[in-house]
DNA sequence: GGTTAGTTGACAAGTCGTGCAAACCGCAAC
DNA sequence: GTTGCGGTTTGCACGACTTGTCAACTAACC
């Protein structure tokens, strides 16, 4: 995603506006590396902007999507993430909390012919799923294996 | 997952009732190479025991996770799929009409300590997105190269 | 055959996201 | 600055998917 000045100027380039919603989202989704949910990114903006409506932040997410300026993501955690990085990457997430950190690995994208049942791939997402560093270390003293979730009052929090 | 006659025993041994719902559904998953989702997997029952309900699909579903034999599957494709394998593999989905197939490729699920925040992975899932060959084959007469679906009648459906 | 779990139906609820209509307002033109 | 078109915001309702409930009935299994 680029810089709030030059989606401002991009979305004046498509004919939307640009209303003070808009560049609040702008600067809260830019840098962020937190993949936020709409829920959680609406949170932030009612901060700042108390009685922004949910409504508005999905419009506005969708439309950055739209514009290919952010990622939307499924990451099995139930609802979408959106990620300012649009390039080639790949993502942790924890299975507790579902903090999601972005990993930079190449992939082996190539599928022989064989594996391919002559699907044209486009896209390559790898998932990998375990617990973050902050989980871990509270599931370490129990050393559970079970695959419940631990929940723990904890770091800043889900989604 | 198991054979249904192997199934049957390990409900028996966990207390749980073998009904014919639940050996329909055993049957109609052992082997199912279709990645099913619940609202599909119960019109199959539903043909061949008109009126099974939906909620005892869910239901027996679940059982089946919970007994590891049975993966369910988020791709992203709205609702969850089924996949009677539990061994690791990796799935091609297409991005329209939600086919999905098994892939095995060997991942490089080694992170370096630099890259993976302190995570503990213990499940490394690869998603191939594309078209599948029937809707590749669709959309090369236009060509498209926008993202919209291209819906079509087409094989057999999606989900 | 009795106990107990499972099934079903009819709903409600919960979550996530979108459709809709009315009021609102950005922004460019005068 | 005022005006006006057309995109935006908002709130509410709705839709998709899945699970919870609850009661009445059925049937599996010791």
């Amino acid at each position: 995603m680029r810089q709030p000045a030059d989606l401002v100027r991009a979305f004046r380039a498509q004919g939307l506006k640009v209303t003070p919603q808009r560049q609040l989202l702008f600067r809260l989704l830019s840098g962020n590396e937190t993949h936020p949910c709409a829920e959680r990114l609406y949170a932030a903006a009612d901060a700042e902007m108390p009685g922004i409506s949910l409504r508005t932040v999905y419009q506005t997410l969708n439309d950055l999507v739209a514009m290919g300026e952010l990622q939307m993501l499924d990451l099995g955690t139930g609802s979408a993430r959106f990620d300012p990085k649009v390039d080639e990457h790949h993502h942790l997430v924890c299975t507790n909390c579902s903090e999601v950190r972005d990993v930079y690995v190449t992939t082996p994208t190539e599928l022989s012919p064989d594996d391919s049942f002559g699907f044209s791939i486009n896209k390559t997402q790898v998932v990998f799923r375990g617990l973050c560093a902050h989980c871990t270390a509270r599931a370490e003293p129990s050393l559970s294996t079970s695959s419940t979730p631990i929940i723990h009052s904890h770091h800043p929090g889900p989604e």
